[in-house]
DNA sequence: GTACATTAAATGTATATACATATATTTGTT
DNA sequence: AACAAATATATGTATATACATTTAATGTAC
């Protein structure tokens, strides 16, 4: 469905216009399909953003500040989503040896079976999405890229 | 600058999948831009949707469900967000004559005052944020309208 | 007309988020 | 070494949000 429908806005100023109200509204409408998915597996899209980050470093343990620096969403407090992480036993907390004042944050086993597991499920959920080609996906990364400037 | 160096990811299992990523982090990035230049107007970016919601209904009042179903967040709380407009006096609302259990929403002249002045000054920001042409943006559009389905 | 379902909006409440500030540690300057 | 500046993270607090529930009005079936 077109945006203009979707929202109900017949005229917008500019293409431009339009393509950033398109992205914030796109962007949101995936976010919420994302929660709702992740919501039976007990983790928040911001978690388990987290959770990918870590895994990337894994076994290499990572700062909050560098799970800032990675996270879609910049703004987020990283420092309290570690705390139910770790609540869930999805991640450990350790002092750093070399450097009192950050923390040494690693995946758990029970964290890399978690996504596994939503990794699994994810793959057959994304067959039911394939509505652009490659070379269209392609194309949006390089608009999408060319439009933060 | 990339999607792969804005979240420092160097590989996505696939160009959907990057795409998917690189729209919520736009939306995100876009959505934060948006908060700071409303800031120093004293709304939100969801107050300021609705406020231009209301505006294309003018003189014509709106109900709260005409609201959700327009705004580019559709999980927000129209109902208190109303409420917090009333309270900057930048709209008015009061029982809908023909069925009680809806409200007329109107923007008042203040209202109209405040966007007209937030439109002024972001035309004037729209001209260092012209990174992409008409034509790309037109395809921007019709591809974030395909891949929502 | 009564009873039940549906709709519109508001509200209670738990959780999340944003922003400023605090605490602890390290780095740099003199 | 003493002191100030910078850095990493945590925390306090006000506000926002999500979700379920409530209240009131309307619509529908009998």
């Amino acid at each position: 469905m077109k945006i203009e429908e979707e929202i109900k806005q017949k005229k917008f100023k500019n293409s431009l216009h339009k393509a950033i109200i398109n992205i914030i509204y796109t962007g949101n409408w995936l976010n919420y399909q994302h929660t709702i998915f992740l919501k039976s597996y007990g983790v928040s899209p911001q978690q388990f953003n987290v959770l990918r980050i870590l895994r990337g470093q894994f076994p290499s343990p990572a700062s909050v500040n560098l799970i800032i620096d990675r996270m879609l969403d910049k703004t987020s407090n990283v420092s309290r989503l570690i705390d139910k992480l770790k609540f869930k036993e999805l991640v450990d907390r350790k002092e750093c040896s070399s450097d009192r004042r950050q923390v040494d944050i690693t995946i758990t086993q029970k964290g890399l079976e978690l996504l596994e597991t939503i990794d699994l499920e994810m793959n057959k959920n994304e067959l039911n999405f394939n509505t652009i080609t490659a070379k269209e996906a392609d194309d949006l990364n390089s608009l999408l890229d060319k439009i933060r400037g």
